[in-house]
DNA sequence: AGGGTATGATCCC
DNA sequence: TGGGATCCCTACCC
């Protein structure tokens, strides 16, 4: 027998259907009583429902009376930003926690279909097709403000990407003379047409766990190193395609970074976040231990050091790491910074991606280093299964203005839920490319542009992707999506049961009838690489 | 085909 | 201050 005091500890529980007529009362200890039932164990039976999932509701008619006014309030500052709007946000999060102290005072049950992200009735947050829709109660996932979703968040339509110059008026005239004097002598940014945006050839599952970085080859132009979660280090060379090695005895987990020994180009080094940097030989896959952060092994989390960031120095002959515990602040970031890359090759400009979803430029010539000379908010959230965004300079483009970065949020490409991989003139904040390939719908979170060619490597999930420029032909027809057919090898060198089709605009409208996210590239599959160039088989 | 799950920054008490 | 809850546009495996 309960104690008797659980009875009044026990709040009202009461059970909503998607009909209003039908609602079931429940006794204050949360069993259905017999003369409250409703008549009928068919409309019992149905109260099988979480409370968890059955909270929200006392407040859901409430919030929707609200709401339409609220909506008009917050429209109307959509203009203003910034510090601004993130006392926004902080007393929207008050708001919140009133109305979460204002639910336990009893506990609603419905069988109403309720959003996934706040449990309220009324709207539901989901992919649409290939189109999310954003719980309208939420702050906009792209740029973190209040007042408006995704969808109609001005950052999203801006032509120049959400650019917010964080640097206004504050020049005096002499400052534009300095600079126009200076900047006759800078280049302008690269062609568009050089963007590497179709794949060319690709691996799937060529790594057991997902990828993490990736370093072109120094002097061979068809080599590409990949490190993954688990701290292996992969070997491609995409000009053979078959020509593949993966060394799993490198590191014991995640290898963070790499970079290549400048005096001989048989060894990488590769930090990790088993707390080591190892020298690795590529021939052998001998790995050379230099340090070891963690020499006694694990003493729990607050002690395990890890390293991340890796650079060479070649003439001091040093290798210069940043660990867990390091510290590199310019930090007006609102959140983690998950990279900071200096320009290539004057290395006056950082460039640094943070978790707050915005890219900085800092420019150590035409502005100072106590704020960040451009702002451009990007979606690159944090999401514990992906490996982390960075935005990195094109090391190829003299105006050093062009970045690359993939974007997590995913865009309706007729029909088809896609995640581009953005390349961004840091210098206006303009969208230059939005590189997408309808067979991968995959988030590619890891970019690296090769040194030379106009090529770029892209590892998503376990795969990675050769990029290269469209023919100009292809490129006069205008078409974004193109028809092509692309084949799966099995491991076994057999052809895969289903071939993976790709589609033009004129097929599209398949897609568009109840559409979902299709499945990617066939990552189930005991597959290992593909070759998309054209309809082209090169296996 | 849909549920389970790996697993990390941040929030909150 | 620290640990548990939360986030909830992942990818893929069973």
């Amino acid at each position: 027998m309960p104690p008797q005091t659980r009875r009044s500890r026990f709040p009202r529980v009461v059970i909503e259907r998607e009909s209003e007529s039908e609602s079931d009362r429940v006794s204050e200890d949360g069993l259905l009583s017999e003369d409250e039932d409703g008549g009928g164990g068919g409309g019992g039976g149905g109260g099988v429902i979480s409370p968890l999932e059955a909270e929200a509701e006392a407040e859901a008619e409430a919030e929707s009376e609200s709401e339409s006014g609220a909506a008009e309030n917050e429209n109307g500052r959509l203009g203003r930003r910034n510090k601004e709007g993130w006392s926004e946000l902080d007393s929207w999060k008050e708001k919140e926690k009133e109305k979460e102290k204002e639910k336990k005072a009893h506990i609603n049950i419905s069988l109403k279909k309720v959003c996934k992200v706040c449990k309220g009735t009324g709207h539901e947050a989901g992919f649409k097709g290939a189109t999310y829709i954003d719980c309208p109660k939420k702050p906009c996932f792209l740029c973190k403000m209040t007042g408006h979703t995704t969808m109609t968040c001005p950052h999203r339509v801006a032509t120049e990407h959400g650019v917010v110059p964080a640097r206004k008026n504050s020049r005096n005239s002499l400052d534009y003379v300095f600079e126009r004097q200076l900047r006759t002598g800078i280049p302008t940014i690269k062609p568009a047409f050089v963007i590497p945006d179709q794949v060319d050839c690709a691996i799937i599952r060529f790594h057991s766990r997902r990828i993490t970085c990736l370093e072109f080859h120094p002097t061979n132009n068809h080599v590409l190193l990949s490190g993954d979660k688990k701290g292996q280090l992969g070997i491609w060379d995409y000009a053979k395609i078959h020509e593949k090695t993966v060394y799993g005895s490198i590191h014991s987990c995640i290898l963070n970074n790499m970079k290549f020994n400048p005096a001989n180009d048989g060894t990488v080094y590769t930090s990790s976040s088993d707390g080591t940097i190892s020298c690795t030989d590529l021939e052998t896959g001998l790995p050379n231990l230099l340090m070891d952060l963690n020499p006694d092994g694990w003493h729990g989390p607050s002690n395990w050091r890890m390293l991340y960031g890796l650079d060479v120095n070649s003439e001091k002959g040093l290798v210069i790491v940043a660990d867990n515990f390091g510290y590199l602040y310019l930090m007006a970031h609102g959140r983690v910074v998950n990279s900071a890359y200096f320009s290539p090759f004057t290395g006056s400009k950082i460039l640094t991606t943070s978790q707050d979803n915005r890219i900085r430029i800092w420019d150590s010539i035409f502005g100072d280093l106590e704020s960040p000379s451009r702002e451009i908010v990007h979606s690159h959230n944090f999401n514990r299964h992906l490996t982390c965004f960075r935005a990195e300079w094109d090391p190829k483009d003299f105006s050093e203005s062009l970045a690359v970065i993939g974007r997590y949020i995913s865009e309706n490409y007729n029909g088809v839920a896609l995640h581009p991989i953005d390349f961004i003139d840091t210098s206006t904040g303009q969208l230059v490319a939005e590189v997408i390939e309808p067979n991968i719908t995959t988030i590619c979170p890891v970019n690296k542009l090769h040194p030379r060619d106009d090529i770029m490597a892209s590892g998503s999930s376990r795969s990675i992707f050769i990029w290269r420029p469209k023919e100009k032909s292809e490129r006069v027809q205008g078409k974004d999506v193109m028809k092509f057919k692309m084949s799966v090898c099995g491991k076994d060198g057999k052809k895969p049961k289903k071939k993976l089709e790709g589609r033009s605009d004129e097929d599209s409208d398949d897609y568009n009838s109840e559409c979902k996210k299709p499945r990617g590239l066939g990552h189930n599959k005991q597959s290992i690489c593909v070759n998309l160039t054209n309809g082209k088989n090169l296996i």
